[in-house]
RNA sequence: CGGAGCGUAGUUCAGAUGGUUUAGAACGUGCGCUUUGGGAGCGCAAGGUCGUGGGUUCAAGUCCCACCGCUCCGACCA
């Protein structure tokens, strides 16, 4: 991508918000807010946010779920049948102008559940798992922290349907080490798990993964010994300060919830009348499982965690770009066909870079928009190196010179 | 939903005890020239229903009322 034509950039000025992933995804032309608690995703942030659902996707279709799509639109029926209509305060409401009332989706369950029924006969049909990536609108009271907490908002939801509780066990567990691993190729890795209070209208098992951070909006109870994944919310901690199950003094800190499941029960199959016939010829309610990570939440605790005062360090994993390279007296052609001639190079390699072509900025500007925008390698091209390539990561403080060749190994060998 | 703060140019703000009449500055933006290794310089230019509506007044960006919006704290978070 040549920075020349990129759609939405780096503002050396910019609003100033108290949440850091607000301000930096903000001046550094990833997102651009409509109002309160909605935004437009503009080109580098819509690369992020593909990335970061790729890497689920490919998670969710590992454990065997298969990736669906549904409305936002649910007729409000739907939602009258399990008693949601007016006991969910954050339910948007739309009226048609021909008539009948509309839930603009916070969650799915109203709507895979009449789904599953309808393909569902057998405990033959089951385990089913299916999932899709979605916006959810949630009517906030107070919409906060730019992308962390909005009225619209990208998640990606999952379903389980088992024929018996152990069944849903063993598939809840596959889904903690899938969630793990999608958080740490996202690049976060003090990820916790806790053990928490559960939906207002379930009785049964719920666990939150949280985000160690000191931007977090929740507190957390955990202890850091290795061998021990003790964590809890402070709300139903009833401030522990020692480790029940090891005595190690336990740690609090303040993180941010980027997914959480649930086990449903029969709640749903029962409110929509959802059976199979069991191996016993019995007809059954599934049980079922919910499993939800907000995305474009995701995205900001990415940044949260991952950034220093110049800007975004986002994680290769995550990049928009996996390298940018500025180039530097571009008005003098041997320099700009070698500019060019790099970028090529790596394209042909596939290694997706942002080249700043511009001739009128400085170099110190370039810099510093490299710097925000937080690709891991910056390449820097001018007069000075020769027929050598600059290269250096966006933590580091020092530079290395290489030559093409060097370049392109190095990258074909890291593919 | 309770509380606080703020709405004047893209951004930050000045103008505030009503009256220099054509609402300013800096930065940013566009164009031209000059410049090119950590946010360069000069020149020119564009850019505003002063959040919206009502009221008081000879006169409102400025005073009063209502509404809307945004930010932050708290509660809430199926």
């Amino acid at each position: 991508m040549l920075y020349s034509r990129l759609f939405g950039r780096p503002k050396k000025e910019a609003k100033k918000f108290e949440s850091i992933s607000h301000q930096l995804l903000t001046q550094g032309g990833f997102i651009d807010q409509v109002s309160s608690g909605i935004f437009n995703y503009l080109p580098l942030g819509k690369i992020v946010l593909t990335k970061i659902e790729n890497i689920i996707r490919e998670e969710m279709n590992n454990i065997g779920a298969q990736e669906v799509l549904m409305p936002a639109l649910h007729p409000s029926s739907l939602w009258e049948k399990t008693d949601r209509w007016t006991s969910v305060d954050v339910l948007f409401k739309v009226k048609s102008q021909w008539g009948g009332e509309y839930a603009l989706a916070p969650t799915h369950e109203e709507t895979i559940t009449p789904l599953a029924k309808k393909f569902i006969k057998s405990y033959r049909d089951l385990p089913l798992a299916l999932y899709q990536i979605t916006l959810k609108y949630r009517d906030e009271k107070r919409p906060k922290s730019g992308i962390l907490r909005g009225r619209e908002f990208g998640m990606k939801d999952l379903y389980s349907f088992h024929h018996d509780k152990k069944d849903l066990e063993n598939f809840y567990q596959k889904v903690i080490q899938a969630y793990l691993k999608i958080f740490r190729r996202c690049g976060l890795t003090s990820v916790k798990i806790t053990e928490a209070s559960g939906g207002s209208f379930t009785k049964k098992f719920s666990h939150e993964f949280n985000v160690i951070t000191p931007s977090g909006e929740v507190d957390l109870i955990y202890c850091d010994k290795e061998s021990c994944s003790f964590a809890q919310n402070e709300e139903i901690s009833q401030s522990k300060t020692i480790c029940p199950r090891c005595q190690n003094p336990l740690k609090k800190e303040k993180a941010i919830e980027i997914g959480n499941i649930f086990d449903l029960g029969t709640r749903f199959s029962e409110a929509f009348d959802l059976k199979f016939v069991d191996q016993d010829g019995k007809e059954k309610f599934p049980i079922m499982g919910c499993y939800g990570i907000g995305t474009t939440r995701l995205m900001g605790a990415i940044v949260e965690v991952h950034h220093d005062d110049k800007g975004i360090i986002w994680p290769e994993t995550v990049s928009p770009y996996r390298a940018i390279i500025v180039g530097l007296d571009l008005k003098e052609k041997p320099v700009r066909d070698r500019v060019f001639l790099v970028y090529e190079k790596l394209q042909n390699l596939g290694v997706e870079a942002l080249l700043d072509d511009r001739e009128e900025i400085s170099p110190g500007e370039k810099f510093y928009d490299a710097d925000l925008i937080g690709v891991p390698v910056r390449m820097v091209i001018s007069q000075k190196t020769k027929d050598k390539i600059e290269i250096k990561g966006r933590t580091e403080e020092k530079v290395k010179l290489v030559s093409l060749d060097q370049l392109v190994n190095h990258f074909s060998f890291i593919k």
